[in-house]
DNA sequence: CTTCATTATGAAAGCGCTTTCAACAAACGT
DNA sequence: ACGTTTGTTGAAAGCGCTTTCATAATGAAG
C-alpha cells in the first residue's frame, strides 16, 4: 500500500470513461449527467482515490491554499485570528499555510517568498508597514492580499483604528481625573499597531493639556513578563504615574501582578487600562478595563475577504472594525492624594 | 506584471543554459561548475525568478510542506508547539500547513484527507486517539506521521506522560496532607491527554489509600471560564474539596479567580495545582504549582523527527519527554481545620 | 426532414518542473 | 597512447491533473 497511489485515470479506467470526465465529475460535476456522475463517484469511492493536489495546482493554477505570516503564532491574538480564519477557510475547501517572521522584516520577505513559490491564491499579512522588497513582491505578483490591523491605503485591509484604542484608553484615565498616565507598549520596530496606539494615546492627553513624556513609556517584549518589567520600571520613578496603559493586555495583567507583588492595590493605588480584550482579562483580579479589539472577527473577515478577491468579487479597500472600551475594576477615579 | 511569471526556462535561456542545469542549480548546486552556477543564479536574480512550487512537487514527488492538525490553534498550548514547528521547519525550507478539528474526530479525519491531498511531506497529530478511518488513511498513504501528547504504541511519536503529570500533580498535594482533592478535566470525549491526566492523579489517590470520586471530578470547556465554573460547581459541594487540580493550568488560574471571587484565600483556603506549566502561570498570583509541560520542545521535536522521517533516518518510535512539578505560592499544607 | 442549439463526453495538449539517461570532455593510471 | 573514471551538461520523458476543442447525440425550431 502507499506504493500504487490511485490515481484520476484509474478511476477513469474503473468507471469507463474518459479522464476528463473524471476531472469534471470533481471540480463541476453539474456539467455530467447523473448517471456518470454516480458511476464515477461510486468508482472514486471504492478505489478511495484522492486528487494530487500539486497536479491539480499545476494545471489549473489555483492551489486551494491562503498564506498567512505572521509576527508569531505564540500569541493570544494571531492564535485565534489564525484559528478564525483557518475555519472560514475550511468551509470553502482552502487550507492555511502560515509562517511566522517574528518582528523581523527580512524574515517577512523570505516568508513571502515562500509562500509565493507555493502558489498561494491568496495572502494574509499583518500590519501595513515592510520591507519595501516585501511590497515589490507582492505587487509583482499581484496576487490577492489582505493586510490586518492596519492599512496602508494601497493593500485591502481589515483593520481596526488603534489610534483610536489608544485614545479610548487615554481618555478613560483622563476622565477619571488621572493627570500622570504612563504606557508600555511593544517594541516599536517594524510594530505599526503598537505605534499607532501610543499615538493615539499621546493625542489624546495633549488634547486634554497633558502629555505622555518618552519617561513615562516604556517599550517592552510582548510578554506578561514585559509587562511586569515595564510596570516596574514607570512604579521606580521619581514621580510615578498614578495610571498605566498596556498597549496590550497582556502587559496590562503583568502590571497587575507587579502592582500586587509590591503590595499596591489595583485599582486604589494604580489604575490599569489594556488594549485587545482577551478573554482572560475579564477573569484576572480585579477584571481588567481594556479596549476590546474584535480579533476573530478580523481573521474571519480577512478569509472572506481573501475568497471574495480570488472569485474577482469587489471587496472593501479597507474595513475598520470597531473597538470598544470595556470599563471593569482596573480602573477608578483618581483619590485626592 | 504578474501576467508573464517567470518560469524555469526563461531563465534556461537567459543564461544559455539547458533547463535542466538551472533545476539543478536550486536543487543540488554542487553538480555544477561554480561559473554555470554563478551565471544561473544571477540571471534568475535579475529575472526574479520564483519557482513554482505545484511543479516541483508534482515533478519531485516532494511538497516541502508540513501538515499539522490541532484540536484549536487558539490554545497557548498548540499555539506555542505549532510556533516552535513552523520555525524549525523554516530553517530547511518546510512550510506549515495547518488545520483544526475542535475536538471532532470527524473533522479530523476531513482534514487529514485535505492535507494528504495537499501532497504534505510529513503530517502532526495530537493525540493518539482517533477514528478509524483517519488511521486508515494515514497507514494506507505510508506518509511519515509524528504525534504528539499521546503515542499510540504505533506511529511515532513525540509524548510526555500525562498519566505522570496527573500523578506528580495528586502526590504533590497529598504530601501536603490534602485528602479531599477535586480536580477539573476537559471534556474527555476524543481527548485522551486529559483522560490520561485524570486516570493518572485517580491512581496516586488510590494508592495512598484515598479516592477521586466522580462526583470530585467535573469536566468543562478548554477555558479559562470553563476553570472557573468547574471550580465554583466544586467549592458548591457539601464537602467541598481542600485542594483542586487543573487538567490544564487555564482550569487553575480560573480557580484562582473564583477562589478569589468568593473571597477564599489561596493557598489558605484552597490548594490550587496545575498541569502545562503556561509562562502565566508564573505570574498569577499567587503563583501556580503547576507540573511544566515542555510545550516548545514537543513542536521541535516533532517537527525534526518529521524532517528525519523523510530524509529516511531512523527515529526513535516514541520520545517521552520530562514533566516536571514546579512548586509555587498556590498550594501548601493542608491547616489542621 | 433539415438546421441549429444544447448537452454530454472524449482526445489531446499542456501546466513548469525533475530526473533518468546519454553524451562528451577532461583527467587518470599504467 | 589507450581504456577508464570523473565531472558537466543536455535531451526528453514524464509527474497527475485541467481544459480547450472537437465530436456525437439529442431535441427544438422552421
Amino acid at each position: 500500500m502507499g506504493g500504487g497511489r490511485v490515481k484520476l485515470s484509474d478511476v477513469a479506467r474503473d468507471a469507463g470513461v474518459s479522464p476528463a470526465t473524471v476531472s469534471r465529475a470533481i471540480a463541476q460535476p453539474d456539467l455530467l449527467s447523473p448517471e456518470t456522475l454516480a458511476r464515477v463517484r461510486a468508482s472514486a469511492l471504492r478505489l478511495g482515490y484522492l486528487p494530487d493536489g500539486a497536479a491539480r495546482a499545476l494545471a489549473s493554477g489555483r492551489s486551494m491554499t491562503i498564506g498567512a505570516i505572521v509576527p508569531t503564532l505564540d500569541s493570544a491574538i494571531f492564535a485565534r485570528a489564525l484559528q478564525a480564519m483557518q475555519a472560514t477557510l475550511a468551509q470553502s475547501g482552502y487550507l492555511l499555510l502560515v509562517a511566522s517572521h517574528e518582528a523581523s522584516p527580512a524574515a517577512e520577505t523570505q516568508a513571502v517568498r515562500a509562500l509565493l513559490g507555493r502558489g498561494v491564491d491568496g495572502l494574509m499579512l499583518v500590519g501595513a508597514e515592510r520591507a519595501p522588497e516585501t511590497t515589490a513582491l507582492l505587487k509583482a505578483s499581484s496576487l490577492p492580499v489582505v493586510l490586518t490591523w492596519c492599512g496602508d491605503g494601497h493593500f485591502t485591509a481589515v483593520t481596526i483604528d488603534n489610534a483610536l484604542a489608544g485614545r479610548l484608553a487615554a481618555e478613560h484615565l483622563i476622565g477619571l481625573g488621572h493627570r500622570r498616565i504612563g504606557m508600555i507598549v511593544g517594541h516599536l520596530q517594524f510594530n505599526d499597531r503598537q505605534r499607532a496606539r501610543l499615538d493615539g494615546a499621546r493625542k489624546a492627553l495633549v488634547a486634554a493639556g497633558l502629555s505622555l513624556p518618552e519617561s513615562l513609556v516604556v517599550e517592552q517584549a510582548l510578554t506578561l513578563a514585559g509587562g511586569r518589567a515595564g510596570c516596574a520600571m514607570l512604579l521606580g520613578l521619581d514621580a510615578p504615574p498614578t495610571a498605566l496603559i498596556g498597549g496590550i493586555d497582556l502587559f496590562a495583567i503583568g502590571c497587575l501582578e507587579e502592582a500586587h507583588a509590591r503590595g499596591m492595590a489595583v485599582p486604589d493605588d494604580l489604575s490599569v487600562v489594556g488594549i485587545d480584550g482577551l478573554d482572560m482579562s475579564a477573569h484576572v483580579s480585579p477584571g481588567l478595563t481594556t479596549v476590546h479589539v474584535p480579533t476573530g472577527r478580523i481573521g474571519n473577515l480577512a478569509a472572506q475577504t481573501l475568497m471574495a478577491m480570488i472569485a474577482h468579487q469587489t471587496v472593501d479597500r479597507e474595513r475598520v472594525l470597531p473597538v470598544e472600551l470595556v470599563v471593569r475594576r482596573s480602573s477608578q477615579r483618581l483619590t485626592g492624594s
